[in-house]
RNA sequence: GGCCCCGUAGCUCAGCGGAUAGAGCAGCUGCCUUCUAAGCAGCUGGCCGCAGGUUCGAGUCCUGCCGGGGUCACCA
């Protein structure tokens, strides 16, 4: 029994003994104590006023009586009105030290026997990543290590999006512009090199476009579209859309920005040809016919795309590897759609054979999920070719057979719920052994202060460019510090990226992952107040501690009475520590590690700054101390790298 | 319009049905001859979007409304 259920247990014989009445564990409610107020655990006493029918603060002053007669571990309580505040004896909490301060796996539980796979990050191989699938990525890597430390055996996974329209548009540009360019040849990171190739594409294709817009074809389409009740309603939606971006307006030039309305992006026109964009790409572009030419010889494996396709995505594939290393991310599989895109269809059949899906009278395939409050669902083309949904269908097959899994999650931003909800609600009809084990871990999008990310408007946070930046940032601060004297030039160097990334990392895992979240890049690279440095220097505080300390005999610690209120403050944070990773582990959510981790820092900086540790009073508070501190370092260590941060000795 | 998510301090965010709603940043003020000042302490700052309801008790649960976002393809 943990001390949460003896107290449990002890107030449910006290309601027996006291008032002769019946209750269980789940109808106490229990919290630990506030700050400011004197105590461990608090015992809530309003919701017994009914069975003692007497006042909670009676009740409470009776309950306490009675556990510090009964129950050992209890020493002192305190009532403040129906707020029962019990405080544990000084020898539990220093047993409870003297159990974990040497523990570095305090907090982690066993092998469970369950296996769990956890999908992340998941690019296009198009372009290289960005501040978007950074958060996807430390969201997915930290869920991974959370779950591990829960005692789950973790798969990690990514499926790679590696064909389609889009690799064949940098294919395209770099047959027709590249002349034989190659990243080695450039010296540009291969993802960014072939990333390059698709904005020279839409640069290229967006000027045939703009040129096509005069022309006598284009004119006459306009001409026909201004005359349909379309351009009625687009009318409207123009007029709103201006409407709208004046009052922005309005709210900027009141900040004394200077900015005026562009009002060519208000008329018909410019409504007509960027809704008539993919049109055009389809039906009349020369470089969209080229692109998809492409696409069909590559389907049909002509060598010599099928060569260079290879090779542009092995650039890709290299500098994405790159940006993984440095976030300190890996994988254990890694699923290729060109592999998997043909998957799913025997499992349509299936659910065809066994009527949970249907077959409309134009050949395309669909489940009607109308009974679970979702939409009728397209599985495969009319033509019988697949669709999204079709290759996450066999993904999810081949995954159980690969790993035999329990469990999946889908590390996927939350623009795709309604596309996972019809997924999952697919494979529990077709009677997945996994169906009940599925999880769309969905995260907000990432603003800018400015605003949304926008690619064409070259808003992308580059998630290389991010690195570099905080890392720069810790080195100056370093620099100015002068801290790391003394260390090799490489040393340092490890250093800076840990800092610089634990400031990155940290400032985007606080977050609740469902929110959506504004990333300030200037508060990103801070390093002070609630941020991954400032847990960091905890942690280096305690290791230089330990370090000035030299060996210690620390058994004295068993001789210290009388701990301060910030001492058992850190222990009953301490003692949670468990509890809480059990926790983030079934909801999925790293934030609470990351703000546990902040509290439990801001905690001992306090500590740290309030009392001498290697100059204490007495040897067995010395003593006492140095284990408190051990134990807490060990528990931000912990916590941390289940963010995917690493702790540096010194800072 | 239907469905889903969000709305807490000037800004970015915490907050398990329980006590006087908390941090950080920004602004102002103190603290380094003492274990690393990437630190500590103080001040300033709130109709927890609005209105009802459930409850001994609601920022937290329920309903409605308002505001923001997402999504409603034989796209991914």
């Amino acid at each position: 029994m943990n001390i949460i259920e003896l107290i449990q247990d002890g107030v449910i014989r006290a309601v027996k003994s006291l008032y002769g009445a019946d209750i269980g564990a789940g109808d106490i409610t229990m919290n630990s104590t506030r700050k400011e107020f004197e105590g461990d655990f608090t015992v809530v006493t309003f919701p017994f006023t009914r069975i003692a029918r007497k006042k909670p603060d009676e009740i409470a002053e009776e309950m306490g009586r009675f556990l510090s007669r009964e129950a050992s571990y209890i020493q002192r309580y305190n009532v403040i009105k129906g707020f029962l505040n019990l405080s544990l004896s000084d020898a539990f909490w220093r047993e409870f030290l003297a159990d974990i301060y040497r523990n570095e796996k305090y907090g982690q539980q066993p092998p469970n026997g369950h296996k769990v796979l956890v999908e992340f990050s998941s690019p296009n191989t198009n372009k290289p990543l960005h501040l978007g699938h950074i958060r996807n990525i430390l969201l997915g890597w930290s869920a991974s290590r959370i779950l591990e430390a829960a005692g789950y055996e973790v798969y990690k996974v990514q499926v790679i999006n590696d064909r389609g329209i889009a690799i064949c548009k940098s294919m395209l540009a770099w047959e027709k512009y590249a002349d034989g360019a190659t990243p080695a040849s450039t010296g540009i990171k291969s993802d960014h090199f072939v990333g390059d190739y698709y904005v020279l594409f839409e640069q290229k294709f967006r000027a045939e476009y703009k040129a096509w817009q005069q022309s006598d074809d284009a004119r006459a389409l306009l001409r026909e579209w201004l005359a349909s009740k379309e351009a009625v309603k687009a009318e409207k939606e123009q007029a709103q859309k201006r409407e709208k971006a004046q009052k922005e307006l309005g709210a900027k030039a009141a900040n004394g920005e200077v900015v005026t309305l562009n009002e060519a992006d208000f008329t018909l026109e410019t409504y007509f040809f960027k809704s008539f964009k993919d049109t055009y790409f389809n039906k009349y572009s020369t470089l969209g016919a080229e692109a998809r030419a492409m696409l069909r010889r590559w389907e049909e494996g002509d060598a010599a795309t099928v060569a260079l396709w290879q090779r542009m995505n092995n650039w890709v594939y290299e500098g994405f590897n790159e940006t993984y290393d440095k976030l300190g991310v890996s994988f254990d599989k890694l699923y290729y759609e060109s592999q998997t895109y043909l998957l799913g269809k025997d499992m349509i059949e299936r659910g065809l054979a066994e009527g949970i899906f249907y077959r409309k009278d134009d050949g395309s395939t669909w489940a009607d999920l109308t009974d679970a409050k979702l939409d009728h669902k397209a599985l495969l083309r009319s033509d019988g070719t697949s669709l999204y949904i079709t290759q996450d269908l066999g993904t999810a097959h081949l995954r159980y057979q690969d790993f035999g899994v329990e469990k999946m999650v889908y590390v996927v931003a939350d623009e795709q719920n309604y596309h996972f909800q019809a997924l999952f609600e697919a494979l529990k009809r077709l009677k997945e052994p996994y169906a009940d084990g599925l999880y769309h871990l969905a995260y907000g999008m990432v603003d800018l202060p400015t605003g949304k990310m926008k690619s064409r408007e070259g808003t992308v946070v580059d998630a290389d460019d991010l690195i570099a930046e905080v890392v720069e940032e810790a080195r100056l601060n370093s620099y100015e510090r002068d801290t790391l004297a003394g260390l090799t030039t490489e040393e340092q160097q490890a250093i800076v990226n840990q800092i610089g990334l634990a400031a990155l990392k940290f400032f985007i895992i606080k977050v609740h992952p469902r929110k959506r979240m504004t990333f300030d890049p200037k508060e990103s690279v801070d390093l002070q107040g609630q941020t991954g440095p400032y847990v960091q220097n905890a942690y280096v505080r305690v290791q230089s501690v330990l370090r000035k300390g030299g060996e210690q005999a620390l058994e004295a610690a068993s001789a210290y009475e009388q701990l301060e209120a910030q001492e058992r403050e850190l222990l009953s944070q301490l003692y949670a520590l468990p509890e809480l990773v059990q926790t983030a582990a079934a909801e999925y959510d790293p934030s609470t590690i990351a703000n546990y981790c902040y509290d439990l820092a801001k905690a001992f900086h306090r500590f740290y700054h309030d009392y001498s540790i290697l100059n204490a009073d007495t040897e067995a508070a010395k003593a006492f101390r140095l284990q408190l501190s051990q134990a807490v370092a060990n528990a931000l260590k912990l916590g941390m790298n289940l963010l995917g941060i690493e702790m540096p000795e010194r800072m």
